[in-house]
DNA sequence: AAGCCTAATGGTTGCGCTAACAGCAACAAG
DNA sequence: CTTGTTGCTGTTAGCGCAACCATTAGGCTT
């Protein structure tokens, strides 16, 4: 059946079980046997059907196996925008573990939109992945969550709740976060503080600004409506939210960011209106830990992605090999890093940043 | 066989084909007709059978369409290392665009390592993906294509050539700006020029090696081989590297790196031994337009990452639309963009790179 | 020797879907 | 009235694989 050279007898189609079968003069159930490292095959027919495999050139057809088995080796990974640094490290995080686990990984970007968050959703049930890491679009997300688990595709949530939703969860801290920073700004002698945030519809948007105001509150200082802005989290998001807030009279002399784009984006309109950094305008924000050192500038709260990643991707796999628990929940802490933007480190903010 | 208030009557499994037609008294046939919009089905039996799927909550299996049609709707964009701007810009847009056009996309990193990258292509010709976009780890990734090609699974190249392979490739260019970065550092009056570049097995890097080369023996200036060095593409690839570069006795008064991430080690090592740059040591290198403004201190060659993605994708759906021209090549121009690393704005280097 | 276990293999069936063809009305053309 | 022709629907088969259930041979028990 072999070439004299060893190389696969051109068939006009992939070689199937039923090729091999022939080439090796057993049945087709042996050869799937085989290829499924069953230990109920002799070695010397092993032997043989696996010659008769190289011989064919054989790659078992995964779309045939998901078909009686029922699940398909892909996992899929749904964030809203992939081209940010935090969900790039944690992609990276969930793809390596994802591959080392032989499973293979979907991206798909929502940009925050729940229609194309529940698009997805029904193409991936509809290609019957095993599973589904969402960070959801949405506070409204349930719809998109529901629809996979009516499936039996289990979710783990990443970054972000979802109201009324009980589901495993791995995220970083908002709350707490926001109110440590706020209170910074505080302790460095402001008293007229902005903040901002993401879309009011997400999660972590809304649980920093939550933070913000309760902090401000504790300390007896206003929080006017209008220093409290929402944005597209992008950096001229952040630009055109920046214009806002420092149009007024009395503008805010420090602004916590929801995230480095909005804080490029405010840092941007400063540098336009002459405001100097952290003499004028002071700022903190909320951070990945390798974002571009450009960031380094920033005194931050760093959120730890890749670990994220890693435990919401941990928890997938545990529901796979048929964890039936409670939803869980991992919520990881991440630093506070002090640096120029806010004013500690005032004396050589111009240095520290250029790496 | 609704319930009263229009939810689906529970069924132990999902639904299929069958739950629906019998749910709207038709054949299965005729069902699979209206969910693949076939013209020849009457208005009235259409809309019955779309209540019915609506009733049962229906979702195609595309895991039992894609075995019988031999088509998954899944592509899959084979990179070294998701967490490089440069691809993530280029991930971003094909994602949007085969989104757009029907398709998932899985993502695979290769870390530049032909045997991951080929068990990658065994999975995925073993999910029968529809085609393969594919940035190749090395110069030797031929038979990982021909592994795809005998599958009958379309490959297109991006970024990187493959040496004895005539495939649909979308790129940029290396050579060429390779010597305008050194013939401008010449033009500065270097005479010392040195290149980090990144792994010898990676055709950009060769490339930009090759062009440095040139441009250096066009003017008569020498090629000293310590002043050529290869490395892993990342920041402390780059700080290796440079370290290496600035401990001979006579070290390089001006580097062209390969990609943004060398240069910052680059500039690592330049703040560890006090060197100013550009006084001390200029540096050039290549880039993406997106990458973190900290690189707008860097005077690079702009390389247009989103376009060579969108063209790549267009290759690929025009394969598989069908296309069986010959290998079509898209080379991307991009821009040199002179700033303050070279010298050229010598006068405010600090200030630029703020944000 | 009869009964029974186990290891190794094969046969049949069906996962959910669609390609291919077959059937059957209704209607137009000759 | 015959002969297409068109429009809609159903039937059959099979994609490649593994679950499930035979079947066989050989060894073991009693």
């Amino acid at each position: 059946m072999t070439d004299k050279d060893g190389v696969s007898p051109r068939l006009s189609h992939p070689a199937t079980l039923v090729d091999v079968a022939r080439a090796a003069g057993v049945s087709p159930m042996t050869v799937s046997r085989v290829v499924n490292n069953s230990r109920l095959v002799s070695a010397s027919t092993r032997e043989r059907v696996e010659r008769a495999m190289e011989s064919v050139g054989y790659i078992p057809n995964s779309i045939a196996r998901s078909l009686v088995q029922k699940r398909t080796g892909v996992l899929a990974l749904l964030v809203s925008d992939i081209t940010h640094t935090w969900f790039t490290q944690l992609g990276h995080e969930v793809e390596g573990a994802a591959a080392a686990a032989g499973y293979l990984l979907v991206f798909g970007n929502t940009d925050e939109n729940e229609l194309t968050e529940r698009e997805y959703a029904e193409k991936l049930s509809s290609l019957h992945v095993d599973g589904v890491l969402l960070a959801p679009a949405s506070r409204e997300s349930r719809e998109t969550i529901e629809l996979l688990q009516r499936r039996g595709i289990p979710v783990v949530l990443i970054d972000r709740e979802v109201e009324g939703v009980e589901l495993d969860i791995a995220r970083g801290e908002s709350y707490t976060p926001a109110i440590e920073l706020t209170d910074h700004l505080i302790a460095h002698g402001h008293t007229r503080l902005g903040i901002v945030a993401g879309p009011d519809h997400v999660w972590t948007a809304q649980e920093r600004v939550r933070g913000f105001k309760a902090a401000l509150r504790r300390r007896g200082l206003p929080v006017p409506r209008r220093y409290v802005r929402h944005a597209q989290l992008t950096r001229s998001g952040g630009a055109e939210a920046a214009r806002k807030l420092l149009a007024s009279e009395d503008p805010p002399s420090a602004i916590l960011a929801g995230n480095s784009y909005l804080a490029a984006g405010i840092v941007d309109v400063a540098r336009e209106r002459g405001l100097r950094i952290p003499e004028d305008l002071a700022l903190v924000t909320f951070d990945d830990s390798e974002g571009p050192s450009e960031w380094a500038f920033y005194s931050c709260y760093e959120q730890p992605a890749r670990a994220i990643g890693a435990a919401a991707l941990r928890f997938l796999l545990d529901r796979l090999a048929g964890d039936r628990s409670g939803a869980r929940r991992a919520v990881l802490r991440g630093d506070v890093r002090l640096r120029a933007s806010c004013g500690c480190l005032g004396a050589a903010p111009l240095q520290d940043h250029r790496q």
